[in-house]
DNA sequence: GGGTAATCCACATGATGATGTGGTTCAAGG
DNA sequence: CCTTGAACCACATCATCATGTGGATTACCC
């Protein structure tokens, strides 16, 4: 089996140097680039002739300069093909989802075991991904059924027609679609817009396609 | 500690009898229900008098009758509190996406050791959530940067454009908003519309809202 | 220095959307 | 039996949107 590439961005010495030391124990991993900020980061990883390989990366987010967060981008610009890890205390909601939706592919808590840390690397490079338990619960919660304010006040027609609505759909389009007049339509979608609370097509769509309505 | 109820529905006997003898013979856990399907499941949740506790409930999707991912509304409504995890040997994106919608908290593949599932089932109770790391892998590309088709072809100014008809705002409050004028905004969106290949601010809305834009 | 692109503005026209009033039919429930 | 609500349709009016044509300014690149 080859080597592991690893790279550490964290500020703090002595998680890094823990890390460090640890994970670079085991025979299958090594370090290509480790780094106190991501600016630092962007810099070594420049210096050498030839742009060094990272197969899985270990980022912190609350890092001087640059967040872990924007460092993603940065990161993900130069090595398209790494693994992005994040590393940290924080388990706020939107620290995850910004870090996840800019391209991390995991996201475990720095109160993780280093054995833990380490399998959850291999897991990656296997291309899986690792998260913390209680992270997980959060990103699955987000596909959940939300809170329902709207749930069942629409009518099927009336679902029909914000579904068409929100296919772009103009009101002739969606009449011949359900094969109504064009005021049964319109008709339908007063009614909707009072139901819902709003007055355009365009809020109609963004709540539609929030998770807002059912 | 006390003891975690749980319930099977699985119709393969093999599969539902080395879970049922493999996990039951856990101090700490015992069955409450172990079906053959989602119909039967809610059946025999129906006979006792009090309806029965369960903490973690383990359901296949490929079964006889009603699919798992259909049983997990009827399960929810009877069993709100109930987790439920998906056990199966399907890892295809829409049945897992389809689960997790529907209020799944895990998706675990059949072929995971029993011991996982048993740690599993634990950290589950623990309010957190298991995936195996390969389904967990497709979870966070949903979150992703997508295939960035239309990246950076809209100017920083076009973005601001849509966010505004994104937030439902008419060409009037966009133009108040920005302080241009409402030609200006028109002509904004003259060329947003070439870019993106479209005819309607519905349908910018939407590919805006789907991340087809950024 | 001419081409290109982004931003800005104006005028005009036809299509679409938002909203009100008024009416019919049918099915479900008190 | 009578009310209520969903679904259906029509007519009317004003606002908003979609689209075209034409022009100005700035800035950057070859």
């Amino acid at each position: 089996m080859e080597n592991i590439h690893l790279a550490i961005v964290e500020d703090d010495p002595v998680i890094r140097e823990s890390l460090e030391t640890y994970l670079g124990a085991h025979p299958a991993l090594q370090f290509s680039i480790v780094a106190g900020s991501v600016e630092d980061f962007l810099e070594k990883a420049e210096k050498p002739a030839r742009v060094p390989k990272i197969d899985v990366m270990l980022l912190d987010i609350g890092l001087p300069g640059m967040s872990g967060i924007e460092g993603i981008r940065h990161i993900r610009q130069k090595f398209p093909e790494t693994d992005i890890v994040m590393l940290t205390t924080f388990e706020e909601e939107d620290k995850i989802f910004k870090s996840l939706c800019s391209g991390a592919c995991s996201y475990i808590s720095k109160r993780t075991p280093l054995s833990t840390i380490q399998e959850a690397i291999f897991t990656i490079h296997r291309g899986g991904s690792f998260m913390s338990p209680s992270i997980a619960r959060k990103v699955v919660q987000h596909f959940m059924p939300k809170a329902r304010k709207e749930e069942d006040i629409l009518s099927p027609r009336q679902q029909q027609i914000v579904e068409a609505l929100v296919d772009g759909l103009s009101y002739k389009l969606i009449a011949d679609k359900l094969s109504i007049s064009i005021d049964t339509v319109r008709d339908h979608i007063k009614r909707i817009y009072k139901l819902l609370e709003v007055n355009s097509k365009a809020e109609v769509i963004r709540k539609a396609l929030d998770g807002d309505i059912y």
